[in-house]
DNA sequence: TATGAATGAGGATTCATTCAT
DNA sequence: AATGAATGAATCCTCATTCAT
């Protein structure tokens, strides 16, 4: 497992910040070392490479997704209450701290690199199939409806998930996503629940 | 109404496969005038700015989105058809033109610049919009299910649709589009008809 | 004897405004052909270079600058008179056509190409010559002071008529050119007339 | 007061150099960068803009200036020996370093830039204002003949003063600066002292 | 650990000029 | 006589990176 310095953790944060206030195009080292306070140089003592710097941002992604994952898997034995913890969880690390989601900056990153993309793509891969997880889970438990493949609900869940997301990002975050997100969650249930009211 | 010139949609559409195959920041006035195969400064004869190709680009792709909007609409009365429509047109669109979509390249584009990022998602909501309505009208005839609010369906089916195709694209088009895409629409067909199969 | 047409003289009358009001810098044929109204290739239809049209403002600021004199030396037998009549002549042409002056743009021409710096230094010379030999004859008739010498009056006089004008055109032009010059050349007179009022 | 670096000094010198030696039009970051023996973009470690250049060349000219005025003001109290004074230093230093002075360079300048040409202008004045002190006060004691304003007189000797420098750049240095100045200050002299010999 | 100075490569853009029409 | 389209060379400036200190 990599461990981050605590300078290491502060460029990681700023460079998330700088994409996502104003775009990849605009991480440069200089802004960079002017937004962590410290000479451009000094830059080249933490990260052997702009490349690397960016590695480890998606490296540090990972991370924080594999750690709410984890949450969620652990937060109870029922399909439906963990989709509910994937949203929930998500939403809420997004709301404490705006750039560090993979769903933030993980776009911005693709095409960049080969290589990095290859390793943003595996991160997404990450969420989705646990997710996928979850549902085939839920469908083997009676929990959530067979009728539609695991495929097709896990489509639609993260689908929402990144969508409601990305308008939050887009209105300038001015409306509570938080709140929203609960609706949501409450309607994706009522569509994928085994037998639904109707 | 915006004319473009043969050359300024032959500039565009370099431009979009030049951000769709390798990111904005590869879109460089060298690379664009390369793949144009004309000069750098001949560029500057059909556009006044970089900035100018840029806004360009987001009228030439809201024009192509209102314009499957519009099929969209005109294809009959039933809201579930239009939405299978608009499924299909979007992937259609996007399966002859990988690159000429909205969905496609717009989120390179945000974080650019202020007046640049309001004109994509100006023309984000365009499309949400005219999604919403469908669905709201779908409700109004009975045809789609009145216990989840039109906003949340809206999500739903605008994150799907989006999902599938950055899947698609994250896994370098190897799967069918059109195919997958019709097997989701169905999907959500089930999950949002009024009194569904159960 | 140069002849230029109505268009060569048109160019040559923005250029001398290009530059008076934004500095040779700004006089590209960009921008001199939007200020004709014509395509820039048109401007090679009147000129075969650029340097062509440097030369030509010269040769027309010569013809003028050659006019004036003409009208100095031909407006009586008094050198007095005539000094007053070069300031004179000199301050109403640039007040009628404040671009179209020897002494206004030619400063900025300098230093362009030696073969233009050249005519520029000839023009330059003519007036000099010309105003020294007034002097001169001033001093054999007695009119004007013989203790100094015809050289350091000449450029007493040109040096005060350079500044004057100068000056207006650093205050945007915000004096009566006119009425001060009045008043400079009475003060001269006062200075160079033999015998003076002591 | 701005503190210029050795390298900061060393760039506005070179600029000095390339204004008088091919004008301003030949300043360009590449012919700088070769005068000063270093890369295009060292350039910019020690000036943000071109404009700070040019800035900084106006701020350097003005304290040189400055300077001057400092000195002939300190050298005595008579107005006509700190008239010659305002001559003899400015022909010395231009003599010097041909191209570190106000005289020479400002006008090139001009019309850069609204900003640029305010600086410039403001420093025309202080020198014109010092002189026009100068000589009031040298009316005010009885040195000065007060038939003519000192306004007048001013203009005069600052143009005989401009003129000669210009004149002695057209003609390539090749007379005696000095030499000429001396004699031009003592035929001012003879023209502005109270009560002249005649 | 940090920095000031430097740089080669490349960024967008403008220049004077040409050519086919 | 005029133009739309094009271009090679040069413009200013920024990039990631290195090196001596």
């Amino acid at each position: 497992m990599t461990r981050f310095s605590d300078r290491q953790k502060e460029i990681i944060n700023e460079s998330l910040n700088l994409i996502a206030n104003s775009g990849i195009q605009n991480l440069t080292i200089k802004n960079l070392s002017k937004a962590v306070n410290i000479s451009e140089p000094a830059i080249y003592r933490h990260f052997t490479d702009k490349m690397d710097i960016l590695m480890s941002i998606v490296t540090y992604l990972t991370m924080s997704e594999k750690w709410i994952l984890k949450k969620v898997l652990a937060s109870g034995p029922s399909a439906l209450d963990q989709i509910k913890g994937f949203f929930i969880e998500h939403f809420r690390q997004i709301v404490a701290d705006r750039n560090s989601t993979v769903l933030r900056c993980s776009e911005a990153l693709l095409q960049h690199d080969p290589r990095l993309s290859q390793k943003i793509i595996a991160m997404m891969h990450l969420s989705r199939d646990a997710l996928n997880n979850i549902v085939e889970q839920g469908q083997q438990t009676g929990e959530i409806r067979t009728d539609i493949s695991a495929k097709q609900l896990t489509i639609i869940i993260m689908g929402a998930l990144r969508f409601l997301i990305t308008s939050w990002q887009q209105s300038a975050y001015d409306f509570d996503l938080e709140a929203e997100g609960e609706k949501q969650v409450k309607a994706i249930r009522k569509m994928i629940i085994n037998g639904g009211n109707r």
